[in-house]
DNA sequence: AATTTAATTTAGCAATGGCTAAATTAAATC
DNA sequence: GATTTAATTTAGCCATTGCTAAATTAAATT
């Protein structure tokens, strides 16, 4: 599964729209394009985009496409998003991020708020190191208030 | 929270990278705009899209922003999109999809698979319903095999 | 086999979005 | 207060995207 393509897929309004109808019923693509106030060429574009990220899958039963949610794939990227958003700040690893040794002592990792803050890393050797465009990757601690 | 423009934001492979970059640690946008081979103005922009979907609070902090992930916004997308994913079909409404009332004692909910499905809605009468652009929302039932 | 019809695809157009480079803003240092 | 510097904003460019209308495809009916 292709979590990007899910998103841009499912990032536009129309889409959404028929995602939610699709949720509910189960249209053809005319009655969408009604509901949808949309050309049926337009609707099959969005069908696709949606059956490209593997949202949906389509079946013709008859005159008419079948279309069917893969909610798998839903309930997959909600558990990848919610993974995203219970990521922990890491402990600062200066040497992998760039920072000078001589200012690896003073990192730490600032979780939320501003608690464990401590000065480093933006002091005056940093400032005075380069022309601004050799500005390393830093420890991304900064300055208590 | 406006979980369109959530959506858009994240649904950008560069901007997923900050998200990613921003959650594991803090830097400053020269260091972004290093570590993704952007320019800084470019980098700007995106915070700005990140920032107005409520995904980021920025603080500035000595000389450099300090970017804060709102995590809530995140949680919140991944709860509903997990709604979104466990939504059921609904028993069919005829009278609110536009069915003709001929057809709507047939009508029936098609959960996944086929195996609940009847004939009906699409049938003789339908078809011949009109010049086709009139083509009612129908009650989205269809042929068994 | 010919016809009808639902859906898809294509061509062309307008709007949106992301990028760079340059100008501007805002804040910290001197 | 002048200078320095990080970040933002702006202007201009190119690529992408979504739309309509028309052409095409594919399948069911006759």
């Amino acid at each position: 599964m292709d979590r990007m393509l899910v998103l841009k897929a499912i990032s536009d309004e129309t889409r959404m729209k028929i995602m939610s109808l699709l949720l509910h019923h189960n249209y053809c693509v005319r009655a969408l394009a009604r509901k949808l106030n949309l050309s049926e060429g337009a609707v099959s574009q969005h069908l696709k985009v949606l059956r490209d990220a593997g949202l949906l899958t389509g079946e013709k039963k008859g005159y008419f496409m079948h279309y069917d949610v893969n909610r798998e794939v839903l309930h997959a990227l909600a558990a990848d998003i919610e993974t995203l958003a219970s990521m922990e700040r890491e402990l600062c690893t200066p040497e992998e991020s760039g920072c000078h040794s001589s200012e690896q002592e003073y990192c730490h990792t600032q979780k939320h708020g501003n608690e464990e803050v401590r000065e480093s890393c933006h002091g005056a050797d940093f400032a005075k190191g380069g022309n601004g465009h050799e500005h390393p990757g830093h420890c991304h601690c900064h300055k208590s208030e």
